[in-house]
DNA sequence: ATTCTTACA
DNA sequence: TGTAAGTA
């Protein structure tokens, strides 16, 4: 559950090897949610980090924008769902919801993934950088 | 020194 | 996507 948005950007463009600009413009494509500083800086976690390594991938794989949104979706997509859940108590906790007996879902990730994908639709025509 | 936003090459 | 400008 360690998903301290503690990155810097200039860790993110080292490890990702992605340019700050595309970076924040995958941001704004919503493919990544890092928190903010009170200088309104990006703060980036593990996640984002995996995320972004995910978006490099499918980019260079030929995917366009809205193709990636389909595969990784909201925050509430399985690896960032545990920063929520982290805050026990006070956010949300489906942990003891009485689903099991009714859903053969072994946990909320698989379920939120199925979920997200339902509402995939359209495709789109691939795109050059 | 770094990052941020906006805007144009 | 890169980069310049003006900030924070």
């Amino acid at each position: 559950m360690n998903q301290e948005k503690n990155i810097t950007m200039k860790e993110t463009k080292k490890r990702t090897g992605l340019s700050s600009r595309q970076i924040r413009y995958y941001d704004q494509q919503e493919l990544i949610f890092p928190a903010r500083s009170k200088g309104n800086q990006r703060l980036f976690s593990e996640n984002d980090i995996q995320r972004l390594l995910k978006i490099k991938k499918l980019l260079a794989a030929g995917d366009s924008i809205e193709i990636i949104h389909s595969k990784l979706q909201s925050p509430t997509t399985a690896a960032d769902f545990d920063i929520e859940a982290d805050y026990e108590g006070q956010i949300n906790d489906y942990s003891d919801l009485d689903l099991d007996s009714l859903y053969p879902v072994s946990n909320r990730s698989a379920l939120i993934k199925r979920l997200s994908q339902s509402s995939k639709h359209y495709s789109q025509e691939e795109e050059k950088e």
